[in-house]
Parts: C-alpha cells; structure tokens; sequence
DNA sequence: TGCGACATGTAAAAAGTTACATGATTAG
DNA sequence: CTAATCATGTAACTTTTTACATGTCGCA
C-alpha cells in the first residue's frame, strides 16, 4: 500500500507536522503526482508510529498543539525498500476522456459545446504547468537531481497536452465528420437506440 | 459519482452485459481512462437499474445465464446532463514521480537502480501506445470523430512520455550532479538525519 | 473582534478491491 | 477431458472522503 509509503516519501525531505505534510501534497513538489485529504493523513500518521517507522520528534502541547514527526531508522529502510521495488502500473482516470467517447453517440449536435470543456482543461493545464516553471526559481524549496528531472517530465506531458488541445479546438471548429471507423453501422443503430429510449419518456408524461 | 455515469457511457455504444463493460474497461476505448472490477460492476448494475437509469433488455436464463443492459430514456438523459456538466479537475496519482522525488533523500548512491525503473516504464508506455496505434487499424469497433480525437491525446502523451524516459535514462547514466536548488543547505542535513536514524537501530541490534 | 490560516482528530458514509462461490461453453 | 473463457453475484475487507468538533494565533 504506497499511501504510507508517500507519507514516507514526504517526511524524508524533513521532519513534518500532519498539516506539513498536507501541504506538501496540495504545493509542493508531491502535489502533482498525489494528493490525501486530512481524514486519511492523521490516521495513517498513527498507525506509522504505532508500526515504529516513524516518531515525534517535538510536540507543543500548550496553546497551539502540534507534532512534528520523523523517520525512524527503520522508516528509512521502510522506504528505501519501497523506493527499489517495482512500482504498479500507472492507473489513469480521466474524465474528459470518457465523455469524449460517449459524446457522439449521446449529443451529436452539440459538438461546439465540447469546446468549452476543452477551454477548461486548457487553463487547468495551464495552471499546473506554470506552477512547475516557476517552482525552480522560487527559490524555497530544495530541489535534488531527481526532483528536477521529475519537474521535466511534468512540463513535458503537460505541453504536449496543451498541443493537443490547441490541435483539438481547431478540429471541432471545422465541420462534423463522419465516424473515422464504423464497420457495422454502429452509428445511425446508436441513433434510433437514443431515439426511441427518448420518445418513451415523452409517452409516459 | 462519476463511476455509474462511466457505466452510461460505455452503454451509450451499443447494450451489454456486465462482462462485456468489464471487457470494455480492459480492452477497448474506456481501457485507457477508467477500469472497474466486477465486484464494482455488478452492484452498480443494480442500482443504476433500480433508478430505472438502465434495463435488462435480453436475459438468457437457462444454460448459460446473461442479462444485457441498455439505457432507458431517463438514462440517455443522464448521461447527457453529465456530459454537459463542468468535470472535476484529474487526478494524478503517479508512485514512480513520488519516488522520484524522494531518490537522493533515501538512496543517495543507488541512482543507477532508478533506469531499472525507467526501462520498466518505457515498456509499459511503449505496450500502451502500441495498443493505441494498433485500435484505429484492428477495423474491430465503432471509433467515432471523437473517439478518434481522444485517441490522439493518449497517443501524443504517450510519446512525449517516451521520450521525457529516453533523455532521462542518458542523464543519469552521466555522473551525479549537486542538487538543482538547495538555499537552506538540506542535502547534508538529510544526510545526517539518516545516517543518525539508521545507526539507532545498529545500537538495539 | 472577527476572519483566515494553523492544527488535530473522529465518525459516518462512500467507494472499490479481493476472494470466494457457482456454473456453462468452447477449443484443442 | 481439461483448460480457458464466458458469466453473475456476494461478503469481507480496505481505503478514502466528507463532515463535524475543537481550539490557537496573528493581523487588520
């Protein structure tokens, strides 16, 4: 299970309190490769100490109370195992893309409207990607070798996802074309599905 | 909840059993950007099918026993309305690049190990982009313009992967290099954090 | 004095995976 | 005849999110 294993990941950079390590993942440099809301944080925070990979390493209990953990020995080798073991294959999901398969088949003529959604993901992208520009010259954090090349990928995919948006934007801009493949007729059978689904409501009503 | 509306659309394109979206999640369009397992698919089955959002359109009792779905008109509806509305930001959960990140912390001169990683990666990008270019040409499914569109971005992200791997793999095979941005002199106080966690457990031992 | 950021934590609900149970059909 | 694939479903478990409860600190 690699949620404790990222908890890990962030504590080795330096000792964190729970809301440290939230932080890491929505600004720093963890944030765009995973993410945890508190509810799952302090917990595993417990279970993690309770497993002896990590410690407190300072508690301020009077006024405003806040532990700060660090790995333990046995959490560097924790994570060092984890870092060398082969890592699962990616998982993607995304939802742009799953409605950009079903689109035709459910609002054929409202292709124009894909276009807003594709102006979101733009400035989302856009967003994401400044972001990592600017990281390297903020001058606050510490970036190793690797930290860097990890940057690199991210602009890296995110430009070419940005291409792709630009390329898509002018397409659906042009006329409709018919199905690239549709070797049984699938299309106008999805039509007269959609069609008679729909005028049974109107019956009913 | 955008798992129920995945089922809908992977519906929208012609009726099917549990198997067959379970199928289409592995193997065809969806394959890329969602997956579910039975255990997931079933219960939803019945629930999108209370709503009266789905229908057992051809159950086959005796012998082997099958039930097809298709979308009622209430479905198509529902699919359309999600289609339309605004989608939540994606996620990226990417345990190499949290690795990545953590490298030079925990395994300071093991970075050779990490181009294991990376082959590993390239294979699975590369199998994974092969499967894109290969859809368009099995002649097997209905591909719409759109579904032709997405097919594109998955295609261009996977090669500016490929390629982020190739640079990245000849970077590392050259000698190490100080960390990118280190204005508080972290590198040595990890260093000594480790160095001092690991020789506890050498003195319990 | 009131707001926003800092800070920890729990409980209930939601969501999904794994493992299991069951059985039919088909290709070699 | 046997292995792979087709096919549905449940139960236990794991995981995560959301919502809530609580309280401090600094600043305008």
């Amino acid at each position: 299970m690699s949620v404790e294993h990222s908890i890990l990941a962030v504590l080795s950079s330096r000792p964190c309190s729970g809301y440290d390590i939230k932080a890491e993942f929505e600004h720093k440099g963890a944030s765009l490769y995973w993410g945890l809301s508190f509810g799952s944080i302090y917990p595993h925070l417990k279970k993690l100490e309770q497993k002896g990979l990590i410690q407190t390493v300072n508690e301020e209990q009077g006024g405003r109370h806040k532990k700060i953990y660090d790995l333990t020995g046995e959490g560097w080798i924790e994570l060092q195992d984890w870092i060398k073991s082969l890592t699962p294959s990616r998982v993607i999901r995304d939802e742009l893309m799953v409605k950009m398969t079903a689109w035709e088949a459910a609002l054929p003529n409202e292709r124009i409207l894909f276009i807003d959604h594709l102006k979101q993901r733009k400035k989302e992208t856009e967003e994401m990607l400044n972001y990592f520009i600017e990281w390297p010259n903020n001058a606050h954090s510490f970036i190793s070798e690797f930290g860097d090349l990890a940057i690199n990928y991210g602009q890296k995919i995110l430009k070419a996802e940005l291409e792709w948006i630009e390329e898509t934007i002018e397409h659906i801009n042009q006329p409709a074309q018919p199905p690239t493949q549709d070797p049984f007729g699938m299309y106008p059978k999805i039509k007269d599905r959609r069609d008679k689904a729909l005028k049974e409501i109107r019956v009913k009503e």
